[in-house]
DNA sequence: CGGGTACTTGAATAATATCAACAGCTGTGG
DNA sequence: CCACAGCTGTTGATATTATTCAAGTACCCG
């Protein structure tokens, strides 16, 4: 459901987040003709979706509250979660060249999106100084944060991976690094980690015994960050 | 090994590959600015570092001929490849941000890359009305391509993935798309994929039994592209 | 021709998926 | 307010897959 941006008080210049969204070192003229270009927010409840694999892609989305997912399924219906994002992360920049979304995109959680029409954007991306770095920079993180993931790596330490990326992630929008709500369900972070949720129901167990976190419905409590890392970093 | 690039008859407006690389749909002024900036190019040879993992990282490199990798090694001196480059390939863009390089890069074979300053790179971006469109859509497209590994497959269809991402590529690139050499040993294959090497002999000699492929040294026949796909996509 | 690297192949082992049954919680409608 | 359905998570037994270890072969390069 579209709604003007303003009803729901949201602009870039007052947005929480926009220090990890486009906004972010955008000079006074820049953030106006950015705030100009996005003239509407949507609402999804959960479970309603954004987008779905092969729409026409003519719209970014920055996550403004709550959580999206986006994932495909394969030919037997099998998901798996490409990724989840979190306010000040901005969704569908896969299509920017393609202009079509390779993944459908739902929300986890009551959501609030700011929708951002490519073209306009591409529009002003010319007449801006700051912003094609901004968005250069948005990019190469995404990249850097991607392309990380070691196939190699056993289930344990892609959970300790998980949890340290969430909590990093959690900890930049101001939650406790240590403790932390998990937006998603255990089957939709086994589909993200590509391991099936018995394996990941068992070493979130495991991890409890040792000690090392500390699991009240869905809030973590990571209580051991060393040992944690040195999972997610070890054979 | 730096030379002027003129000295290497390597210039963006002649280049070969300069449709999958930065130049691609520019016009004639930004030709000639990016031209400008890349006065040098480096020569590489066979296992030769281009940079290694926290150097400083003030250049992006773009692969004019031969093929590099891009890897880590984690604390046990396990090595896993982020990525191959071929020519037309920029190299270091996960650099852009933090301008120090999350790994090491290194020659396959002799290698001729274009050395791009990235801050001179940024300061023509400014002035460019294409350049910046350009840069991102090569980022978008490296998203899009890196980010699809599903961490679910098995190892069949990761060497399966694997075999028709580079018959795309290569024949992107001159080669015919059933029949190519692979520049790379089957142990970088292993490292970049995640998976023990004899796993992938094995598999290799089951495709071939299948008669899937035909391997004659290091090169790489599909004769059975349809086969390929499928086991790529299945389960 | 010799030495090393890349690749092959088999057997034992370990990790994880799959199958199955069940427990706990949540939201809904009677 | 309770009963029930459905979803999420738990736990054990078994099957499957891939790794590891080991020994050997082929090939390329100097």
């Amino acid at each position: 459901m579209l709604h003007n941006r303003h009803d729901l008080s949201i602009s870039c210049s007052t947005c929480k987040v926009s220090n990890l969204c486009l906004a972010h070192q955008l000079g006074e003229d820049e953030l106006k003709a950015l705030d100009n270009i996005i003239v509407n927010a949507a609402i999804f409840e959960k479970n309603e979706h954004i987008y779905y694999l092969n729409d026409k892609a003519d719209y970014l989305f920055a996550v403004h509250s709550g959580c999206c997912k986006e994932y495909a399924t394969d030919v037997e219906g099998k998901e798996y979660v490409n990724n989840f994002y979190l306010p000040g992360d901005l969704m569908g920049i896969e299509a920017f060249t393609s202009r079509v979304y390779p993944f459908s995109a739902v929300a986890l959680e009551p959501t609030q999106l700011c929708v951002i029409p490519i073209n306009q954007l591409l529009s002003i991306v010319s007449d801006s100084s700051n912003l094609p770095i901004r968005l250069l920079t948005i990019f190469s993180n995404k990249i850097k944060n991607d392309t990380s993931i070691r196939l190699t790596t056993n289930a344990k330490q892609r959970v300790a991976d998980f949890l340290l990326n969430m909590s990093l992630r959690l900890s930049e929008r101001g939650h406790s690094p240590e403790e932390f709500p998990l937006p998603m369900p255990q089957l939709d972070v086994s589909n993200k980690i590509g391991v099936a949720f018995e394996t990941v129901s068992r070493i979130l167990h495991i991890f409890q015994k040792q000690d090392i976190i500390s699991i009240n419905g869905k809030r973590i409590c990571i209580k051991d960050i060393e040992k944690l890392r040195e999972i997610s970093t070890s054979t």
